[in-house]
DNA sequence: CGAATATACTCGTAGCCCGAGCATAAGGTG
DNA sequence: CACCTTATGCTCGGGCTACGAGTATATTCG
């Protein structure tokens, strides 16, 4: 097999720009002289990287504000004709859409109305969205990036009882532009912002879990999620903590999901499963101020939540858990019996410091942005920035 | 803060050669001219890095088996003073040792027997051997890297029910010599051989699993094991998968520990807790050919065993499960209630195509390679190299 | 023995990163 | 306001890697 050839040297040119990058996203206000010190760069790599970068159209630099004494720096900025990664947010009950440029800054965000929930049309409406903008930036438009509500597996929606939907194929929404189509679980991505900008921002391993219909999340490492083979990984919901007599609509038995949401909560009530058990888990959360029952039912299920987040713990030893959705609303509202829960089942030896357990930090924006930062990661890699310097040198 | 200078460049430098030694680690008997392909060096590249690599003792050449037509290419072999790496295998029976080079070879492979079970005289022993390996092998030996059954918090043992021991600081094993000791989890260094060398190579997501007394074991991804924040990840006998009125020796409630190995058989068969639950299991898997309260009892604890597996799978989406220890064992003495609970407990989707679940293909030996590799990670990481060149450089 | 084949070595070139030295633009000082 | 101090950017020659093209070498095949 002939290898394709220059590959290592065009593509390792571009590693120190794939790090400029990578740092500029990391702390989109960076100064080109922090940024310098942090890659170990000397002034003049950074004054050649950055002049390359600039010829190139990848960036940008505008003079920061002065502090103290000594020649201002500048500030690093998407250059104007660089390129752009559209984010989708695909959801039970709108979707949502931004444009990313390379900082890892969102513009233009949109919320659009589903006209219909049937697979067809949300995925035809997302389709157009992305031609009209594939219009109006050309070829500075680079990757697309979606969240869904779902069970991801490769190219493939396989699951999504949040939706209603059955397995679909997601490919067809890059259909005709010959971009590459990124996939991938909500809480997934969310995991990945909260890792990246959010509340987990140290760098080691973070566990993020979101409740909403059932539980989702991610364990990150360095940022990145670990998503399995397929990226089917982080159905955390489905790991049998629970009672085995219960089925799950998923298919298995036991899911950890029916006793943290407001299934739960309901069936602790003695009350009929609900069409929307996010409406109703908020209406039980609002109620337990002066309900005893509902107080009761909450503070079983925070207990189920605790429980099983210190079994996460024992499995993944994360330095923190970020907690999205239901998941802060219901620790909030029950922190005794939470706390109790996730205490007890810890290993002896992660009491003396168990992880810190905080409420993520992007809320309804997680999906979007880890959808935005998934896709800038896939066009400021080394070789994608190689194929972007042929297009676009001047 | 001043940048340690020339850093970057001398790191980079090389780049190449710890991608060759890695390359020559997974296929210790690769040829030139294979890795050359494999990693699209040029000839002319390959020339030069290699003799680099020859200049400064990390690699060897000699002539390749001769197959077919054309000038006859060369076997890489580690150089006959290039860098060794010290594994051991610390374990309830005996302990192990063995040198690494850097292809990935053990050599001097022995078997130690405990004068004492108690830490300081074990851990004695392991210093006592090591500082005699490195007056033998002086700056040659570069790094100690331990396996035991135990978990790990960073350089400290937290629990070791398989050996009786409370936490125990292990940076003493390394003491006076000045080298660095990397400490694992044997369930976890396992895993990583596996991953690299044994039954599940394919390079993506795997997930090990080893049952002896309880249950341990490692997600592994492109060949890395998941573990944590301190390195005490990978307790999967700590999922609370069981019944939440056992409490668990390591603190926890219905730990999945308590139903997968012989303290579980017991229970089943109405007898007291065995001392030593893996003789235990292996007798009552002996008997269970004849004896049908024990045929039962295996196949109760082979259902717990997929079910949890089953579990595992939905979370992580690994493309294989490999099981070592008891774990084959239980699986091929009942197959079919293994493979039922299996089945019954993954999400519908993944039932098209269930991973395949393996035996491990290293056995004993699991920990102690993995360890080795581990450590030859450490010494061929290319800041590493860096230093070791400025020492042997000729 | 010569042709075909596969591989290794040689050499000039392009391009990265480096350090040292110089240039530049602020704040502070008398 | 001139001059010093400080922090930073720019220029330039050097060291190094990887590359391609050309050449050399060691086999098998006919």
């Amino acid at each position: 097999m002939p290898a394709p050839s220059r590959q290592r040297a065009e593509t390792a040119r571009w590693h120190t720009a794939a790090q400029v990058l990578a740092a500029l996203r990391r702390q989109p206000d960076i100064t080109r002289a922090a940024m310098a010190q942090q890659l170990h760069l000397s002034s003049g790599s950074a004054t050649e990287v950055l002049a390359r970068m600039r010829e190139v159209r990848l960036l940008d630099e505008e003079p920061a504000p002065i502090r103290g004494r000594g020649r201002p720096t500048t500030l690093l900025r998407p250059h104007r004709g660089g390129p752009v990664v559209l984010a989708l947010d695909l959801r039970h009950e709108d979707w949502r859409s931004a444009l990313a440029t390379v900082d890892g800054r969102l513009h233009e965000p949109r919320v659009h109305r589903h006209r219909s929930r049937e697979p067809e049309h949300v995925l035809a409406d997302l389709r157009g969205h992305l031609r009209r903008v594939h219009r109006r930036y050309g070829p500075r438009l680079r990757a697309a990036s979606l969240a869904v509500a779902a069970a991801i597996h490769g190219d493939r929606l396989v699951q999504a009882s949040a939706l209603g939907w059955g397995p679909v194929d997601l490919a067809s929404v890059a259909e005709g532009t010959g971009l590459p189509l990124l996939a991938g679980n909500d809480a997934t991505l969310a995991g990945i912002a909260e890792a990246r900008t959010g509340a987990s921002t140290a760098g080691g391993t973070a566990l993020h879990l979101i409740v909403e219909v059932g539980i989702g999340g991610t364990l990150t490492v360095a940022g990145e999620a670990v998503t399995g083979a397929h990226g089917a990984g982080g159905e955390y919901g489905h790991l049998p903590f629970g009672d085995r007599s219960q089925r799950c609509p998923c298919g298995a038995r036991g899911c950890w999901d029916l006793d943290v949401d407001g299934r739960a909560l309901a069936r602790h009530l003695g009350e009929p499963e609900p069409a929307d058990p996010r409406t109703y888990a908020r209406a039980v959360l609002d109620r337990a101020a002066s309900d005893p029952y509902a107080r009761r039912a909450v503070s079983t299920v925070a207990a189920a939540l605790g429980a099983g987040i210190a079994g996460l713990v024992n499995l993944h030893d994360p330095e923190v858990v970020t907690l999205g959705g239901l998941g802060s609303a219901l620790r909030t509202a029950a922190s005794a019996p939470f706390d109790a829960a996730y205490l007890d089942g810890l290993m002896a030896f992660h009491r003396a410091r168990p992880p810190l357990v905080l409420d993520a930090a992007h809320g309804d924006d997680g999906p979007l942005r880890g959808a935005a930062l998934v896709g800038l990661d896939h066009v400021t890699a080394e070789a994608a920035l190689a194929t972007w310097a042929v297009e676009f040198r001047m």
